[in-house]
DNA sequence: TCTGGGGTCCTAGGACCC
DNA sequence: TCTGGGGTCCTAGGACCC
């Protein structure tokens, strides 16, 4: 028999949109937008995220910026400075560690905590929810809503359900009557597809969802279904996971306007390949195969991707590999509206490559080029990533 | 009013092997 | 002249999440 388990969902709120209040408190008690320019309504991107102000006028997390600007054009739109977001990030996750090693980030401003074994060193789950947002709030300025529950699903829920500044406990035993009413969206893989499919055949709560059989559900659905038959019943066995390694490591970026310029494509992709290359050595990974993503003017998007011929964390590598890919998109007659290179089957380096110098050939080369690239790095930690740039993009830039 | 950027996971088809 | 079944790996696309 599995015993009960007692586990914390906690999700900051308004995290981007929190943080430049807490940085600005001239800011404080206003809609604050953070996201893309709106350039006076005409800007491309959405909101990253806004403030519970902002809320009030309607603006959402994904809402085009232009929208938001004409909902409302008093409010206080800034770019967002993710340098700064994940350093607050980390003290975050740092607060939640107090209580166990068992703390899985689920994004920047999320995380799931096992306390089913901290409760007898610390006191009653709901007592631990409390502590952590009181520090949260104390220590780092910052509002969070936790969850607390016997699985994640129902953590997230319960978390989701408090917001903002909330604590919500789910009782064990409780957990039908707690989900019967809420819309099916709200079960984790359901999006919009989804939640559409299900309502053509006139379902409309997770109540309605769990009048289905498990082999109705795998045969509309698949796997997901059966998944989905369990969540419908508070049913969630997944385990709190910590440092799970990252799978994949990308860049990409929307031109301002929409673009033929085959030269301005190579030279985004180069600094787009210049930005994965220098997280890749900064987490001690490297690639083993690369994804070119590419969408043109109608919004299609398309991916090509292949292996490299051997495990690489430099620019130069990646961005070879890029215009190979690039070559195999057919693209002639359609303007470019997106690019974008992620590093694929990651693996940490020193395993396998260590070994003797090689003074020639091309291993020789690629060790001279780390050389430079470690340089580089150095020089962007202490001087700032603009210090340095390559003659390539400089010359563009100016010319 | 067009629709970001960072990811994860699943599926389906084809190649290839036994 | 017809044509197995299982397994794995790779690629491309798509749904979903924050």
């Amino acid at each position: 028999l599995l015993a009960a388990r007692t586990i914390l969902h906690v999700d900051m709120d308004a995290f981007y949109a929190s943080v430049e209040q807490l940085d600005h408190p001239e800011w404080r008690g206003r809609p604050v937008i953070v996201g893309a320019d709106p350039a006076g309504g005409r800007g491309r991107g959405v909101v990253a995220a806004c403030s519970y102000e902002a809320r009030a006028f309607g603006i959402r997390s994904a809402l085009p910026i232009g929208q938001a600007w004409r909902l409302c054009p008093e409010g206080v739109f800034v770019r967002p400075r993710f340098p700064r977001y994940a350093e607050l990030s980390e003290r975050v996750f740092a607060i939640l560690r107090r209580y166990t090693d068992l703390v899985e980030p689920l994004s920047i401003d999320e995380a799931f905590v096992d306390l089913t074994g901290s409760v007898r060193l610390f006191g009653p789950a709901e007592e631990i929810g409390r502590e952590v947002k009181h520090s949260l709030r104390a220590e780092l300025g910052l509002p969070a809503s936790v969850g607390v529950a016997p699985n994640k699903f129902l953590a997230k829920i319960a978390s989701e359900l408090g917001k903002p500044d909330g604590l919500v406990v789910v009782p064990v035993g409780g957990e039908g009557e707690f989900l019967k009413p809420l819309p099916l969206g709200r079960l984790w893989g359901v999006g919009p597809k989804t939640e559409a499919k299900l309502r053509g055949i006139g379902l409309r709560t997770i109540e309605d969802l769990a009048r289905l059989s498990r082999e109705e559900l795998r045969a509309m659905l698949g796997d997901a279904g059966e998944h989905l038959w369990e969540l419908a019943r508070g049913i969630d066995r997944r385990p709190v996971e910590p440092d799970s390694a990252a799978k994949s490591v990308g860049a990409e970026t929307t031109f301002e306007a929409d673009t033929g310029d085959a030269e301005l494509v190579r030279c985004t992709l180069l600094s787009l390949a210049d930005r994965v290359a220098s997280r890749l050595r900064a987490q001690g990974l490297v690639a083993g195969g690369v994804t070119l993503k590419f969408r043109d003017e109608d919004f299609r998007t398309v991916t090509r991707s292949a292996g490299l011929p051997r495990p690489t964390d430099l620019a130069e590598d990646l961005y070879a590999k890029a215009l190979v890919l690039l070559a195999r998109v057919g693209w002639k007659g359609k303007l470019v509206r997106l690019v974008g290179i992620t590093a694929v089957r990651l693996s940490s380096r020193g395993q396998g490559t260590k070994g003797q110098l090689e003074l020639f050939g091309p291993a020789a080369d690629a060790e001279r080029l780390r050389r430079l690239a470690g340089t580089v790095d150095e020089i962007r930690k202490r001087f700032g990533s603009s210090a340095i740039s390559r003659a390539a993009l400089v010359v563009r830039k100016n010319g």
